[in-house]
DNA sequence: GATGAATGAGCATTCATTCAT
DNA sequence: AATGAATGAATGCTCATTCAT
């Protein structure tokens, strides 16, 4: 792929990004290609459709997730780290895409399942050195922190992350 | 207004709730319609516009719930359990449609701006009588609530509610 | 259907048939509104796609055709009149639309294969009693007469549909 | 030109004649390189627009037809056995291009007029010396013939050549 | 000279809204 | 008052053509 390609699609991938959760699934293929200052045919030359784009995206958040937290849970640091760790993750990512996201496309659905996998596995991890609750589901702490995580403007040291946080701590 | 119209009116309302929340913002009005079993030129008769419907619809959600909580509030129950009143009463509203509604119509930030004040009080009643944790601001809380209450799904009383609850209890 | 859509549905097949054999396949769907003095909206309202609107108006072309000969065909008149007839008939029809028809379409192969059946079947007797020659296949025949009548401007008398007449002809 | 040039505008025109048949006239730029393993760029820097490369092929087609048929005019054989040998040469051209063809375009119109005078020519001698019915003008002789020679498929030698042929024969 | 990426005008299609029935 | 047909502006997507590599 020639080099101005690839910056191409970098900014539209960029744009799209931020398009989508400021205006959700709805904006207009063309404000996208504007906001990455190019034609809307270069945007359908890197993407057949919208949905790819939005798949593409997807994917791209959820994989970067997985493969960091994956790398963190290789190590020898404490379930529960860990898990900080994927929150302190999470929370840079562009997670609020996800909200729009067509998880009915293997693609998509595939990722998202490997960093789930990844995440179950650290929370029973946490639960069984006793540093989790264990009186809910690892997938119920998924979810809850899922809920953290995605929120528009999240932190990984806001107050509310913090008292889910602490909610989950066992004591 | 008569009676087939106000039952009409409430097909639409009803409709368009399950519409908003299952497609988002962008669902068509002839899907609306359709799913109300009327045609599209009723729905315009009872609502002029797309945002008409839906700043209508949020509007009745928060108020309804608005005005459950201030009954409680003037009740003398501990200001903990009008919390739990709260979470109980507004995960049964179709919540998840405020996702795509418009604030800024003064039409529906006036009863969501008297919701978060009757809320926020109880907050702070809560955190005075020693329930709820201090050392975090009423309108964090209230947005934790909020995260809780407007899932898709949300129960009372699930392991997800309980943690975050858990998790603002004074200890 | 009310009234007035069957009138414009009616204008929709008229001016489409005709910019169907004057522009082809490409004339813009526009353009076709236009010349029917509709909005495309409406254009749409009546045919989903494109494709559903070529397809209608071959069908009805077809139809109308395989309908008028199967009638000839019951009657007692000689095989050779009932081709002369078929001749006449068809030449009457905007049949050049069926250049650019989608033929893998079943909807549309079947008034087709309706209309070939008869007409076979029609030379095949005219080459029992004799009047049509019988050294060449009934499908070569078809064709032949397929190419006479779909000619832009074919008429059943000119010399050209003489002349292929003439050729058919036992002598 | 260097060779590989010339090589690359020969695939051009087979390429686009091909396509032309095949999908007629709405065919894209893109889908004509690419069957001729070349970039689009390509395709441009030898024809400057679809219309030029139309234009070309058509006269190709039609130009070497006329000189072929000029040639055989010039022997003294039977005018029937010239016009014999037109249909057998016309028959080996990509002749159904013409169908999507500017014929307004007078770098088209004259290869065409060329060929037309020849083969009028000829059926009129065919007329004179007694070999084609002199019941029709040869213009119609000559549209007819074109039926025959356009089809996509067409034989010099299938049955329906023959019945044509044998309806034009003076007898 | 070849390539394929970029561009944007153009066409297909959808959908909010209006209006005749 | 209800209906659904009509409208055309807005949007998705394609493709002829240009141009940087």
């Amino acid at each position: 792929m020639r080099a101005d390609a690839r910056r191409n699609r970098e900014l539209i991938v960029r744009a799209a990004t931020q398009a989508f959760m400021d205006a959700g699934q709805c904006v207009a293929m063309e404000d996208i290609a504007r906001a990455a200052g190019l034609g809307v045919g270069t945007l359908y030359r890197h993407f057949p459709d919208r949905a790819a784009l939005l798949a593409l995206i997807s994917c791209d958040v959820v994989s970067r997730l997985a493969a960091r937290t994956a790398e963190a849970a290789a190590t020898d640091l404490s379930r529960w780290d860990v898990l900080l760790g994927y929150v302190r993750d999470a929370v840079l990512e562009p997670f609020a895409v996800l909200k729009s996201v067509p998880t009915d496309d293997p693609a998509v659905a595939e990722p998202i399942g490997r960093l789930h996998a990844v995440v179950l596995d650290v929370i029973a991890g946490a639960q069984a050195e006793g540093t989790v609750r264990d009186d809910i589901e690892p997938l119920e702490v998924l979810e809850l922190l899922s809920l953290v995580v995605c929120r528009p403007g999240a932190r990984a040291d806001d107050a509310l992350a913090l008292v889910v946080l602490s909610g989950l701590r066992r004591t």
